[in-house]
DNA sequence: CACCTTTTCTGAACACTGTTCAATATCAGA
DNA sequence: TCTGATATTGAACAGTGTTCAGAAAAGGTG
């Protein structure tokens, strides 16, 4: 019932001193960098409520004191995880629609590659029970938004509902690589890297797209 | 700590009459029943040691001594539902390779439509510390080498190991598909089937790789 | 200083999970 | 009928998420 590698857990406060009295807000925020030190290393399946505890010095019920369960903490890191991948969208090259929506699958990958928990964390962590929280579906809104006005330029002739169907699907496609590979499956079907892979995808979907239209 | 929608169990033997002893060999075969139905119903998380014994009428120490672990019993039934995916490859209509290979893609969405619970037994249930049995790599390398066929046959200059790649791309993204609709996220996206998007992409892609040809 | 109130925190408990294993019950063959 | 093999149990262990009465500490107010 072990995670994968649990890499020695470093988290020890375990101090005996006298137990400091912290304030909500601020214990709320020390429970949230533990618990992003956890998923980071061990992934979403390693957050326990007596690990998390633990690492910041507590005990479980303290941990229930700040947050309604131990889903309710893995959204909340969720949430300064997915930032991150709003944030890939700043500064892409000014240059043409295609090679901004390369570079930003480009982006994407390199994130799930450099950080495979994060992104398990995000699209695995969360029990199917859970429904989404609002800012989970505007940040996907938001996402898909953006993709479809690039795709618009490329092909103008393209409808707002179609552009917007069309960016989901290569949305799910890039995902498809991103799962595949953050779940060390990718392996399996091919020695090329998801980066590769996805560069591929994208360019032939643009091409076509753009041909499509003239 | 509940599944979903525990319908409600209608699994129980719960035999008070007299234990009947049965051969090992028989009650695997029961007990791989009972958990395939327990995994359509509730999903791969629904399946407990406790309540797969029940269904069969025993108790927990019976199931171990007919399989190494749970995970076992889940490899096990995820070896008949992986049939099921490998017999979606035959009686293809034999018209030409694209439309084979769209058949392909849609026969495999039907699936995930119909049970997504299958789906997810076999993409999300295994936990990654299982390393994956041999009959898995292969049923994999199958499927990548006979759509590998299919590219050869729109592109003939297409070199055999790039038409493997560029078969695991295209299943990369099909399975994106399935990924985002089984676990019911599909819906925030679009609200375009998983077929129709599977099919735009499958048809896109193939596309531009005879236009590239050419 | 003492007293009271509010907030923080604990630790034991509950119901669940996978898994192991000595003891027991049931069978098949001699 | 006895014996040996096989099937089955049920209790136990360590882990999980979660709850909650009560202890403990801090902050006012007299």
């Amino acid at each position: 019932m072990d995670s994968d590698n649990p890499t020695q857990p470093p988290e020890k406060p375990d101090d005996k001193a006298p137990r400091t009295r912290r304030s909500r807000e601020e214990l709320r925020r020390l429970t949230l960098e533990a618990a992003r030190d956890i998923i980071l290393q061990d992934g979403p399946e390693a957050l326990t409520a007596r690990r998390l505890a633990k690492a910041v010095g507590y005990t479980p019920g303290t941990i229930y004191n700040l947050f309604d369960s131990l889903p309710d903490v893995l959204w909340q890191v969720n949430r300064t995880h997915f930032a991150r991948i709003a944030a890939l969208f700043s500064d892409l090259p000014g240059a043409n629609p295609p090679d901004r929506l390369r570079t930003l699958a480009a982006r994407y990958l390199d994130l799930v590659e450099a950080e495979p928990t994060l992104f398990r964390s995000l699209f695995e962590g969360p029990r199917r029970s859970d429904d989404f929280p609002d800012w989970y579906l505007k940040a996907i809104d938001d996402l898909l938004d953006m993709a479809a006005s690039e795709l618009i330029m490329i092909a103008p002739g393209l409808e707002r509902d179609s552009a917007r169907r069309e960016a989901a699907s290569l949305f799910a496609a890039i995902q498809g690589l991103a799962q595949l590979r953050a779940s060390g499956r990718l392996d399996l079907l091919t020695d090329a890297s998801a980066k590769q892979l996805a560069d591929g995808l994208v360019v032939r979907f643009l091409r076509d797209i753009e041909h499509q239209q003239a």
